[in-house]
RNA sequence: CGGGACGUCGUAUACCGGUAGUACGCCUGGUUUGGGACCAGGUAGAUAGGGUUCGAUUCCCUACGUCCCGACCA
């Protein structure tokens, strides 16, 4: 009888069914009215808050200030930087009509923010003096792809995008490398997603950057998934848009710059990965609800009692529901919580409330236990620390099992044919070779992690010396 | 953007060239509440536009949208 009324498919029968029923039963978000378009809900939304929350004090922390640059750039401003263009143009949504008549001069849609900054950079950056130059955003960008899928890909998504300018490229290279270190702990602490921070090949780097920084994390049915990156931009676009300063010696030089963005995709890896056959399975640090009271046949004072378990736990800061719906049963609150990824359930009853102990559920591990009347707060803090650090230890385990080296070509293919997963593999870094193992195993280079050791091997497609093992896998 | 599948109340589905049904949800009232409650009454639907036809939700075309497979990407 439980199961005719379950029209969520199981996860363990296919990932992307499942995905895309969790996100809209779990309402987390919706799809809008043209393609591609995304409508977060409230409860997705409140996910992506407590990410802000976060890394906008990190950021902060940094000496980096927020501001906010226009929505549309100038067609002409776009186009200056040569190789920023050539990789973006594809993708592009460009306003060419205004108050119903031609325009001049057509207006891009924002996919990025380093033109339009850039262009005041220039004026506001004269001397050493206004060094560095740090701001971030947190805004929406469109990029008009072709396939699109909730979360993962879609026409506009939100993000920040922090961009710096230096004196010296010892300091943007430092910022750089700070980025990416910065994503790897928010995205290992709080979504409880380990994954590996490394370099983008040539040919995958961003369009304009002299080197990218990536954190690859792995996702169930072993693809990867790339949410976050960290760009070192050189002084590609301060000679384009002259970003200029006289240096301490008077001589004029260019900066150095950085560019650096995370984005509201990580969502969607946060429940592909943790999710479960019941629904989502949201680690506490980022659950918009931590813990969920329901109260059991109470009335009067002993739900005045629960009340006050409730307002104690959030005067600690513990985010709380307390669910005292009269026309849902026990049943259906426990399902509908479960399937929105709740860490933990308090059911309190006269039972719990004679016993002086309370019954609590955990969401990653189903199990069930008691806490003293007199130790709710610890008690609980102690059920979600432990399960904030139970799903990252499970996704460590996951990404260590689906780690795999490959020293010939037919060991690197058989591991793409069964299980999927990173794969480590000498590669000769020659974009060619590169190119030729994507189109015969739709497997690209993930990144060069950053703390690869020196290990002198052969490419594992063309034989020819290579210094490194890079991680390859199949992207999302 | 190429190939394929699909589009019926909010959701999941059924049937049909001639009155669109069921379940869940939702609303009202009552009884209930220790793992998806019960009774009664009610609400709500053929994606849009063309065509064929006496008649189209059904057949055809186009657009739009979703999913899957490719090329492109956070």
């Amino acid at each position: 009888m439980a199961q005719q009324k379950r029209d969520l498919p199981l996860k363990s029968e296919g990932l992307s069914e499942w995905y895309n029923k969790i996100v809209l039963q779990a309402e987390l978000a919706d799809y809008g009215p043209a393609r591609g378009t995304i409508i977060y809900r409230p409860y997705g939304y409140a996910i992506w808050e407590l990410v802000q929350q976060e890394m906008d004090k990190r950021i902060k922390e940094k000496g980096v200030s927020n501001a906010y640059f226009p929505l549309l750039i100038p067609e002409s401003l776009l186009k200056k930087e040569a190789s920023h263009i050539e990789g973006f143009s594809p993708e592009l949504a460009v306003v060419t009509i205004g108050g119903g008549e031609e325009l001049e001069e057509k207006l891009i849609v924002r996919p990025t923010s380093e033109t339009i900054m850039y262009d005041a950079y220039a004026r506001w950056i004269q001397s050493w003096r206004d060094l560095p130059l740090m701001i971030n955003q947190w805004n929406n960008v469109v990029r008009w792809e072709k396939r699109t899928n909730i979360f993962l890909r879609g026409l506009e998504f939100l993000w920040q995008e922090g961009h710096t300018a230096h004196a010296t490229h010892e300091e943007s290279s430092a910022m750089q490398r700070w980025a990416i270190d910065m994503y790897a702990s928010v995205y290992r602490d709080y979504f409880a997603l380990p994954g590996y921070i490394g370099w983008k090949s040539q040919s995958e780097k961003f369009a304009g950057a002299d080197s990218s920084l990536t954190y690859e994390s792995l996702m169930p049915e072993g693809k990867a998934l790339q949410s976050c990156t960290s760009h070192d931009l050189g002084q590609n676009f301060s000679k384009t848009f002259n970003i200029a300063f006289q240096s301490e010696s008077g001589g004029s030089e260019f900066a150095w710059q950085t560019s650096w963005g995370f984005s509201t995709r990580a969502i969607g890896g946060l429940v592909m990965a943790h999710g479960d056959d019941g629904g989502l399975v949201l680690p506490p640090k980022l659950a918009p609800i931590q813990v969920v009271i329901i109260p059991i046949r109470l009335e009067g004072d002993k739900l005045l009692q629960v009340e006050k378990i409730a307002q104690e736990l959030k005067a600690q800061g513990v985010r709380v529901k307390l669910d005292t719906r009269e026309n849902a049963s026990l049943g259906s609150k426990i399902n509908e919580w479960e399937l929105k990824g709740v860490p933990v359930r308090l059911e309190i009853g006269g039972k719990e409330l004679d016993a002086g102990a309370i019954t609590a559920a955990r969401r990653d591990t189903s199990e069930k236990s008691s806490i003293p009347l007199n130790n709710v707060v610890s008690g609980v803090q102690g059920l979600l620390s432990a399960m904030q650090e139970n799903l990252l230890a499970k996704a460590d385990a996951f990404l260590a099992a689906n780690t795999f080296s490959a020293d010939s070509y037919d060991e690197f293919k058989k591991i793409l044919e069964s299980s999927r997963g990173f794969i480590r593999a000498h590669w000769c870094e020659d974009a060619s070779c590169e190119a030729a193992i994507k189109e015969e195993t739709k497997a690209t280079t993930r990144c060069l992690p950053i703390d690869a050791p020196e290990e002198s091997g052969v490419c594992v497609r063309c034989g020819k010396a290579s210094k490194h093992r890079w991680i390859f896998g199949i992207a999302y």
